[in-house]
DNA sequence: GTGGTCTAGACCACG
DNA sequence: GTGGTCTAGACCACC
C-alpha cells in the first residue's frame, strides 16, 4: 500500500496513516484477514519511528478494524467487512451533499453545477486512464 | 454573526472562527468596511479565551481580509470585495471536484453520480424554501 | 484519586491506570465535567513517564469517557454519565454470577454459598468501617 | 479435554491453556496419573504453535501439577490430588469474596446482594439440569 | 500553562 | 520472528 505522508501538514503522522489505512479497509481495497504491513518495515519505508506506526495500528485495533494475532502480526479484522458497503456509499454521499450545498449557497443553478461536475469527472477519469497506460 | 464552535472537534477554535468569518467575508455576506465584533465581546459570547479570538483576527488581517484601524477596531478590508467572485467559484469547484473524485474511486458512473447530485440539490432546495416560508 | 500501580504485574502501567480510572468514572465516583489529574502531575506522582499517562488518557478519550479541552486539560466526558448506572449493575452482576457458577461447579449448596458470602460481606464491611474511623 | 481458546483476548494462549488444564486437575476432573494430551496433537487440534503448548505444560510441571516421564509423556502428578480439596474451596472463596467486595463498593445491601446471588444460582442450576436432560 | 507528537534505544512477551 | 512497553528528552500547538 502507498502512503502519502506530509510531515509538515500539522496533522500528526500516525493520524495520516490511520486515515489512509482506514479508508483502504473500509472501501474494500484490503480484504478481510489480509495481513497488514509490519510495523518495523513500514517504519523503515516511511522513515519514521516504529512507535509512530504502532500507535496508528493500536488505535485502529481499538476501532475494531485491525486484529492482532500475537507473535504473528496484524490483520484486517473480520468485522471490518460489515462496515464496508455502508462506508463506501456514505463517503460519496457526504461529498456530493457538500457539493450540492455549496452550489445552492453560491446560487449556481442545478444545470450549471452538473456541468461543472461532468467536467471534473471526465477530467479525472482521463487522467486516471493516462496514469494507467 | 453566528458562530458554530465545536470544542471537541479536532480543529482548533481559532481556526474554526477564521474559517467561518473568512467565508462570510468572501461570499459577500459581510460588506466592505463593516466593523467586526470586538475581541472581548466575541470572546465573552463564545466563552473562549480572548487570545483565541485575537489570534483568528490577526491571521485574517495577515491574509488581507481585515483591516485594523488603531483605536477604533477591526473592519472588513476594502480589498476583500475583489476576491469575492473568485472565491465563490473556487469553493464550489473544490467541493465538486472532491465529489467527482469520490465517485470515481467508488466506481460510481457519471450518470449515477449526477443523479445522486440532483437528489441532494433538490432536497436541499426544497428544505431551504420550506425554512423561508 | 489513588492509583495502585504494580510495575511487575505483567499488565502494562497505562492499562492499570485506564482500568482504575474507567472504573472510577463509570461507577460515578467522578462527576461529569470534573477535571482529571494533569498528565505531568500524575506522572510525577506515580514516578512514571508522562507519555505513559498520556497514553492511558488518550485511549479513554477514544472510548468517549474523557474529553479534551484544548490548552486547558482533560475532563470527565458528559456522555460518561449515561453509561454509569448500567455499568454499576453490570459489574456487580458479573461478579455474583461468576461466584454462583463456581459454587455450582464445586457442588456447594445454595445455603452454604450464601453463608460464605455473608461472612465475606461482613468481614469486608467491618474492615472498611475500621479504616474510616 | 475441550479447550476454549480465544485468540483475540488479551490473555496469552499458553496461559489460557494453563488455566483451563490446571482447573481440570485441581477440581478432580482429571485423575492422578492420567496421561496428558501430547504437545503436537494438542497443537494441531487447537491450531496453535507447538511451542505454545509446550510452554503451558512446562509451567504446570514447574507448579508440580504435571510429571514428565521421559520417553513416555506427561502425566497428572500424584501430588496433585492433595491440593484438590483446598483448591476447590479457594477458587470458590475468591469468587465470592470478589462478589461481596463489588456489592459493598456499589452500596448494595447484604440482603439485596444475596437475593441477586440466589437468582443467579437458581437460574444456572435450572439451565444445567435442562442441558442434562 | 495545558496536552500532543516524535525520536532513539532498551527491554519484554508471545509464538 | 512478531508487536508492545517504557524511558528521557526535545519540540510543537493551543489557550
Amino acid at each position: 500500500m502507498i502512503y502519502q505522508i506530509d510531515t509538515h501538514a500539522g496533522v500528526p503522522i500516525y493520524r495520516q496513516i490511520m486515515d489512509q489505512l482506514r479508508r483502504q479497509i473500509l472501501t474494500g481495497q484490503m480484504s478481510e484477514g489480509e495481513q497488514i504491513e509490519q510495523v518495523r518495515k513500514l517504519a523503515a519505508r516511511l522513515k519514521v519511528n516504529p512507535m509512530t506506526i504502532s500507535k496508528a495500528y493500536a488505535f485502529l485495533e481499538q476501532e475494531g478494524l485491525l486484529e492482532r494475532r500475537r507473535g504473528v502480526g496484524l490483520f484486517v479484522a473480520s468485522v471490518a467487512t460489515e462496515k464496508q458497503s455502508d462506508t463506501k456509499k456514505q463517503l460519496l454521499d457526504e461529498a456530493i451533499s457538500k457539493a450540492a450545498a455549496e452550489a445552492i449557497e453560491m446560487e449556481v443553478s442545478e444545470a450549471e453545477a452538473i456541468q461543472i461536475f461532468q467536467e471534473h469527472y471526465r477530467d479525472l477519469t482521463s487522467r486516471k486512464k493516462g496514469a494507467q497506460s
